[in-house]
DNA sequence: CAATCCATGCGACTCAGTTGCAACTGCTGC
DNA sequence: GCAGCAGTTGCAACTGAGTCGCATGGATTG
C-alpha cells in the first residue's frame, strides 16, 4: 500500500450538496460523494472511476453508484456517454459555456484510443450537418472523435 | 411453430463465398453464412440477429459469429457499431458510395429510439467540423444520430 | 420525537463478450 | 485422392457491466 493524497473530490463536496439541496430531492450522502466526484473530474467517469475514488472515505455499494449516477442524469445534471468498451461514463453538465448544446441534445466527446480517458468537447462545439432519410425524425446527435489524447501522443 | 419464409440471406451466399474467396483466406461455412447475413441487411446487425437468421439453414455457435464478425471487420469487410445498449452492431461497408468515408474513419448512423434499428448515414455524408483542444490527434469520427426512423414515426 | 417514504445495501441474476482447449476441417503438397 | 498441418470451430466456463427484488435504514414532515 502506498500513501495517496487526500482525494480531490473532498473539495467539491460543498458544491455536490448545494447542488443537491437545489434539486429538492432527498440529500443523501452517496449522492454528494458521487457528485462531488463528478465535479472534480474534468474528464468522464465510470461507475469504477467512481467507486474506486470514493472507496476510502465514502465507500458506497456499487449498485448506489449505479442508481446516483443514472439520478444525477434524470436530473439533468450530468450526462452519459456511450464508449467503445461498452461502459458508460458521466459528465457534469457544463453551466454556461454549452448549456445550448446540452439542452440541444447536441454532445461532442473524444475519447483516447491509447489512455480510455473520455473529454468533452462540448466547449467547442462541433458543426454538424446531417441529411436524413424521408420520414427520420432526429431527436439527438452524438459525436464521438477518437484518437490521441495530449498526454498519449 | 409457425411457417417461416426462405430467409433472405440464401440468395446471397454465393456472393458472400466470392468475397471471402478474394480475401485469400480459408474458405468456411460460418464465414460464408455471417457474411450473407449481413449482405442481406440493410441495417446493422447485431451477432444475435445474424445467429437468429442463421438457426434454420446454418446453425453457427455463438463464439463463432462473435469471432466471424471481428474476422469480417479485421478484413475490412465490415465495420463494426456502438449502440446504446452495449450492444455491437455489424454493417456491411458501402463498396462506392462512400468508401472514402470508410477509409478515412468516418462514420455516421442514426438509431431508432422505437425499434433499437440501426440504419447506416454515410451515403449521405454529414459535414462535420471539429476543433480539438492543442495535442489531441483525432483518427475517427463516428456520428450518432437518435430519433424516429421513418416506420416509427 | 414518531411516522412515513424513499434511498441504500446486499444477493442473486441477466446478458454481451472473451478465453482455453479439444476436436474438426479447409487447404497444400505429394 | 490422400496425409498432414495449421487455422477454425464448438463447447464450457468465465468476466464484467448493469439490473432487480427485498429487507434495512436514514432523511424529511408533522
Amino acid at each position: 500500500m502506498h500513501l495517496r493524497m487526500k482525494p480531490a473530490y473532498l473539495s467539491h463536496l460543498p458544491a455536490a450538496e448545494a447542488a443537491i439541496r437545489a434539486t429538492g430531492e432527498r440529500l443523501t450522502q452517496p449522492r454528494v460523494a458521487v457528485l462531488a466526484c463528478l465535479l472534480a473530474s474534468e474528464r468522464a467517469s465510470s461507475h469504477l472511476d467512481v467507486a474506486a475514488m470514493l472507496a476510502d472515505h465514502h465507500a458506497v455499494d456499487r449498485v448506489t453508484v449505479y442508481r446516483v449516477l443514472e439520478w444525477l442524469v434524470n436530473q439533468g445534471i450530468s450526462h452519459r456517454i456511450a464508449g467503445d468498451d461498452r461502459v458508460w461514463r458521466f459528465m457534469i453538465n457544463p453551466q454556461q459555456t454549452s448549456a445550448k448544446a446540452v439542452a440541444h441534445g447536441h454532445h461532442a466527446h473524444f475519447v483516447c484510443e491509447a489512455c480510455r480517458q473520455t473529454f468533452c468537447l462540448d466547449e467547442t462545439l462541433p458543426k454538424v450537418d446531417v441529411k436524413l432519410p424521408k420520414g427520420f425524425r432526429p431527436s439527438e446527435i452524438d459525436l464521438l472523435v477518437r484518437g490521441r489524447c495530449a498526454d498519449c501522443v
